[in-house]
DNA sequence: ATTGGATCAAGAACTATTCTAATTTAAATT
DNA sequence: AATTTAAATTAGAATAGTTCTTGATCCAAT
């Protein structure tokens, strides 16, 4: 017979991603971040998912998002020593924090732009992962 | 007559930087980040400063460095959620982790690069402050 | 249906950092 | 030079984001 368990579930989100299995709230986790473009923290997605998931705890929300990010399904986003915040964009980018209404936005590259390139590192360097930040302020005119 | 403070000490750091009045213990760490390069965390700083200051406390050692960063003499680095590390390295420079050894190295952008042309900034951006970490492997051969 | 491993929940523990309050130091004023 | 005033230092308590521990629950495989 048919399984009881996460295949049945039929939201558009499948059972597995990269070899993380996608439980109940993993889901919904995964799912608030997609929608949101706002690099919630992990005590903003606490309180927010407890409208579909009224039990859930915050350490399994600091789990879920840990095992999201640890299969490369999500980001960790460090702004110094601030709350980490969580991104689901999976395309390389920098953040910036734009400093008067607190919000953070994407910044892509232009277009044929390799980091690596632009640095002086040193010889036989093996790049794993790279992280841009920006601070500032979006002027009004 | 003379004054019993600091312009007596004559040891080559002046007696105020950038409008910073250069305590023995600000001086101290200062000349402590100057000799190393590795970018040393609060508590590391703290255990060898030891050796010139040994009554200092640790409150004094992050009251100095957040002196030092405000007043633009140092720089403070973070690398994800680890206790921050300072910097003497006053030039726009990046930070390579490398995994391997747990060192940190400086790295430089090669010359005539503006990061900022490179990204695709909204309009009417003021950027205050670019950071840029990366995590890797310095391979053997 | 049973089993075994993964996941979750609740709260305790951890740790880098900041805060508080008392003391000391040094600059400024008299 | 003594007094006054403000800044800096110290020690320890407090804070806060995160991680850990333990027992309960869930789920996939047998
Ligand atoms: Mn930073
Ligand atoms: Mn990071
Ligand atoms: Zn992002
Ligand atoms: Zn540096």
């Amino acid at each position: 017979m048919t399984s009881q368990g996460l295949l049945s579930q039929a939201n558009g989100i499948p059972e597995e991603i990269n070899g993380l299995r996608m439980t109940r709230q993993r889901q919904e986790i995964y799912k608030l971040l997609m929608g949101e473009r706002s690099h919630p923290t992990a005590n903003e997605v606490f309180m927010r998912i407890k409208e579909s998931l009224p039990n859930i705890s915050l350490a399994t929300v600091y789990n879920c998002l840990e095992a999201l990010v640890q299969h490369h399904i999500i980001r960790q986003v460090n702004f110094d020593r601030e709350p980490s915040r969580y991104c689901p964009n999976l395309d390389e980018h920098g953040h910036f924090h734009d400093e008067a209404t607190g919000t953070i936005h994407d910044v892509k590259f232009k277009p044929g732009i390799n980091l690596t390139d632009l640095l002086d590192l040193p010889p036989h360097t093996v790049i794993k992962d790279i992280e841009i930040t920006l601070r500032g302020q979006l002027s009004a005119s």
